[in-house]
DNA sequence: TCATAAATGACACCGGTTTCCAAATGTCGA
DNA sequence: TCGACATTTGGAAACCGGTGTCATTTATGA
């Protein structure tokens, strides 16, 4: 029997129900080549015993450990930490547990670190969030490496079941069109940083959308941020020179956009009467700011909950999917463009 | 020889050190009876080889996961993921690996749900973050399980060994004294969520110094909030229908500072000339927001490290200390009040 | 009844730790 | 110089709690 007060193993099921350690085992891991009666028999014991497989000694023995990592950059606080929500509504009541890997995209060590993590730590899989998910490199080295891997990413960047995607580059479509929709004709974009694939798909959108209305824009009001706040103020100064003056300004995230806020303030333009600013990815930043900003969100907890899906049971319906619509948020730093004179 | 391509194991250790794999291991486990000559040697050989003991392995043998839990219920996202990277640099280039935990503080399971998880990953400690640090429930849930832990709290919950604390306290009065030295004389607070010492610490600090300044605080310019942005602007609402407006508030976080000048702001109170704000925690947003606000911001990041360390290594120099001191972060919603007429 | 397929079990193994004991080495007093 | 004793180290085997391989038993069909 089991002394009681430790937890119950494989083999006090075996001998509670007759058969052999690795029937049980058998039975754990759904080996098709089992007696449907003896089955049941074993997972009647299994549940009476409340015993639950030891995940260390599984680890051992498949030189596979049960652990998710999540690697990522901190792009933004909230979106990190709702992914990983997801990531628990996914593996809640399973025997996977969440390993967090902020690494330093920076750091030339950083192929090298992530694989003497994944080589000690023999994770199960990772799921990687932009903008590190579009590092090619590093998704090689998880297939070298035998580790399952899931890239969450705005582009085509890998085959479906290594990817959870959203429609940046319409939304920024969607964007626009709303922006003209409203009477706006000169706006201006805050792009990303460069080399970022997220950062091109926005400008790209934002570029066809402005053609296909037909409508110019002059190289005085591009400007190129880092995602940060400072070079969102920096950016909106460089565009709040052009003359004339752009109506509306597009930034490729809500950090830059509130950056935005703060200089067309610092110069006592009135938003959104004088100027609209619309961002992306609806982080609480959007409506903790004044006037709350109209953005573009996504449903990243979902996100993460289908990445985890996809490594840990592939076959699960929701993990089938890989494409989650974003959609625009409707808030109060659009407005009409101030009549022209 | 270890096959090249697969990770040194003990045995190679022991072979290529000319010792037995016993030795190997009393070295690895830091065993007092070893002489300082073969220790030494040894532990060229495991440098020598990049040795890193299997942790499945020894988390079999040892029946303790080298596994740091990280507890939480999301106070803020900016401080849990700054958390996460002081365990990081705590962690890292060791056998441990941070995993993490959301746990919803209001589900009567959470204990139950913790105590399941604790059980089956076996996990070498847990970093407990407030607000669910100050639950002594939990805390004596670990102790049973012989689970290590450490909380992170503002108040003396516990001995120095399981502590990472603040001076809230302190600095929120160092809040008053600075409002007080400005000129302000009515000066209102939006308290915490009633049952959270992070949030009564706050609320006695407020009031012991307003007592020290012999300054009233009438029932009218007291509010409570829950620490987000909505309760914010409810609590601010009512406090500037007092009559006389105060001419100042202190918010018990950044969140509902926030939801005090988006208040302020309907109103067509201008921050900081006729009212000033300060908050509390420097999150991200509270240099995002314009003004810019004047808060109280701790360290959270070594917070994070101590806390690991104190868990880890608990003769390290840097576990020893327990208290991290805060500091008022100056920036631009802290005016001298508008002159009485 | 026998060949063949399906279901089960015996046993080594994953990479460490532990126990128990024996052997080697060093130290010290007589 | 020698024996007695303490300090280090090693060897063998069991163990942690599962899984893999392969042989063996049982069921099935011709």
């Amino acid at each position: 029997m089991a002394k009681s007060g430790s937890a119950p193993t494989i083999n006090d099921v075996a001998r509670t129900a007759g058969v052999s350690k690795k029937t049980v085992s058998r039975v754990i891991n759904r080996s098709p080549l089992l007696k449907e009666a003896t089955r049941t028999k074993v997972e009647k014991v299994i549940a009476e015993l409340g015993y639950i497989p030891n995940p260390q000694a599984r680890a051992l023995a498949l030189r596979r450990n049960f652990l998710i990592g999540l690697l990522h950059h901190n792009p933004n606080a909230q979106t990190v930490l709702n992914f990983q929500e997801g990531v628990l509504d996914a593996i809640r009541d399973t025997e996977f547990a969440l390993v967090v890997r902020p690494v330093d995209r920076h750091s030339p060590d950083m192929l090298a670190d992530i694989r003497s993590f994944l080589e000690l730590q023999r994770l199960y899989g990772v799921l990687i969030l932009p903008p590190i998910s579009e590092n090619d490199e590093l998704a090689e080295l998880c297939r070298d490496m035998g580790c399952g891997y899931v890239r969450m990413g705005s582009a085509a960047l890998d085959e479906d079941e290594h990817l959870v995607q959203s429609n940046d580059r319409e939304m920024v479509e969607a964007v626009v069109d709303h922006l003209h929709g409203v009477g706006h004709r000169r706006i201006a974009i805050i792009q990303g940083p460069e080399g970022f694939r997220s950062a091109m798909e926005r400008s790209e959108g934002f570029f066809s959308a402005m053609r296909q209305h037909g409508l110019e824009v002059p190289a005085d009001v591009i400007a190129r941020g880092t995602y940060r706040f400072d070079s969102g103020v920096e950016a909106a100064n460089r565009i709040l020179d052009a003359v004339p003056r752009p109506t509306a300004i597009f930034a490729s995230n809500d950090e830059m956009a509130s950056g935005a806020f703060h200089a067309a303030r610092e110069r006592g333009i009135e938003v959104p009467r004088e100027l609209s600013i619309v961002g992306f990815d609806d982080s609480p930043i959007a409506s903790h700011i004044w006037p709350p900003l109209t953005t573009v969100g996504w449903p990243i907890r979902e996100m993460g909950k289908a990445a985890a899906l996809k490594l840990i049971s592939p076959d699960h319906e929701a993990a089938l999917r890989s494409s989650f619509p974003a959609r625009l948020v409707h808030r109060e730093s659009v407005a009409p463009p101030p009549a022209e004179r």
